[in-house]
DNA sequence: AGTATTTGACCTCA
DNA sequence: TGAGGTCAAATACT
């Protein structure tokens, strides 16, 4: 296989380097009196990166056939699709532009459930820092869509994209569609920048949203293997603001139902129509976001994994740095089987 | 001053 | 031509 010295590549050793990585804080883990949610993230990470490995080298695979298959057309890729992107950002890499790289980046998509824990909120590690860019209206959507991106774009030229978008069945629930893979380093999405507020905020190790069910895994215009089925945990670094100034808030200027229960006026400030105190919040989101067994929610995640044609767990050990007397028990390796 | 967010404008594509 | 995605200036925040 051919792996060009680009951003696949980059994106692949930044996948598995980070797996690695977070199989050894697992292993240190396993040995502390840590809380089972911390091994669940830890857990789910890691798969998500050797998910995203697997879908990066596919990726290439069958972006090298198409090519040679067929230099004239752009849509000859049986898995993704080559369209053409006139972005800025293109360089030339490896032969194929980027800017038409872009387009092609593995897409996939989670859904992920607000997590609140006695009214406060408890950020997530991903092991990324995400700006957000942008946020649109979207027509057959209740809710608008937030845009993110690596907030080492133009510093590291990480590609890394999500836009976040609440879902209208469930509130509670979020859409989260990733495009590209972080070429960054990971200890550069860890490591924010100045704000020891910032900084608070990406080290905390909690988990802020509670793993949910991985919706789909897709390319740009196909379903692709369940990618997302990896139970992945990169839902990005949703902190506080990126939830609920952006999606909370419009919650309530839509008279969203299932805030009926909510006081109007006591959630509008008096500055603002749009601000919403984020702790009030909290703890109103908590009392109507009470949808029983948590557990639930990692069952599916083992169980949509388990039924994935890629998740296959005969991989080498060896392969990736991991002592193979790493201690996968039931009790510590599957969520499912562990109890808070 | 540096960084993040907001938001209207612009671009791309179907 | 309209919807989705991105840009970039203005603004807010630390």
């Amino acid at each position: 296989m051919e792996i060009g010295n680009s951003w696949e590549q980059k994106a692949l050793v930044s996948e598995l380097t980070q797996g690695m990585e977070i199989a050894r804080k697992l292993k240190e883990d396993m040995s502390l009196p840590s809380s089972v949610n911390s091994r669940d993230s830890l857990l789910q990470r890691i798969l998500s990166s050797y998910d995203k490995a697997l879908l990066i080298l596919r990726w290439n695979e069958s972006m090298s056939n198409s090519l040679t298959m067929n230099q004239e057309t752009n849509t000859s890729s049986p898995h993704f699709p080559i369209l053409v992107d006139k972005s800025p950002l293109g360089e030339d890499a490896g032969g194929v532009h980027n800017s038409k790289k872009r387009k092609m980046m593995p897409k996939w998509t989670e859904r992920v459930r607000v997590k609140i824990k006695n009214g406060v909120e408890v950020p997530l590690e991903d092991g990324h820092n995400w700006r957000k860019y942008g946020q649109k209206d979207i027509l057959s959507a209740k809710y608008p869509r937030s845009y993110y991106r690596c907030t080492f774009r133009k510093r590291k030229g990480c590609l890394a994209t999500k836009h976040v978008q609440r879902s209208e069945e469930d509130p509670t629930m979020l859409d989260i569609t990733y495009r590209g893979s972080h070429t960054c380093k990971e200890n550069d999405g860890v490591v924010a920048p100045k704000s020891a507020d910032n900084d608070e905020k990406i080290h905390s190790n909690n988990i802020e949203f509670e793993h949910a069910q991985i919706l789909s895994a897709k390319t740009d215009n196909i379903t692709a293997h369940p990618f997302g089925a990896s139970s992945s945990t990169s839902f990005g670094c949703m902190t506080q603001d990126d939830n609920y100034h952006a999606l909370l808030p419009s919650l309530v200027l839509n008279n969203d139902p299932c805030l009926a229960t909510l006081s109007q006026t006591s959630l509008l400030s008096p500055n603002t129509p749009q601000s919403v105190s984020p702790s009030f919040l909290l703890h109103e989101f908590d009392g109507f976001c009470n949808k029983p067994c948590p557990e639930s929610h990692f069952a599916e995640i083992v169980s949509s994994t388990t039924n994935s044609p890629i998740f296959d767990f005969s991989f080498s050990l060896d392969a990736v740095g991991i002592d193979e007397s790493f201690p996968f028990n039931a009790s510590g390796f599957y969520p499912e089987c562990t109890s808070e």
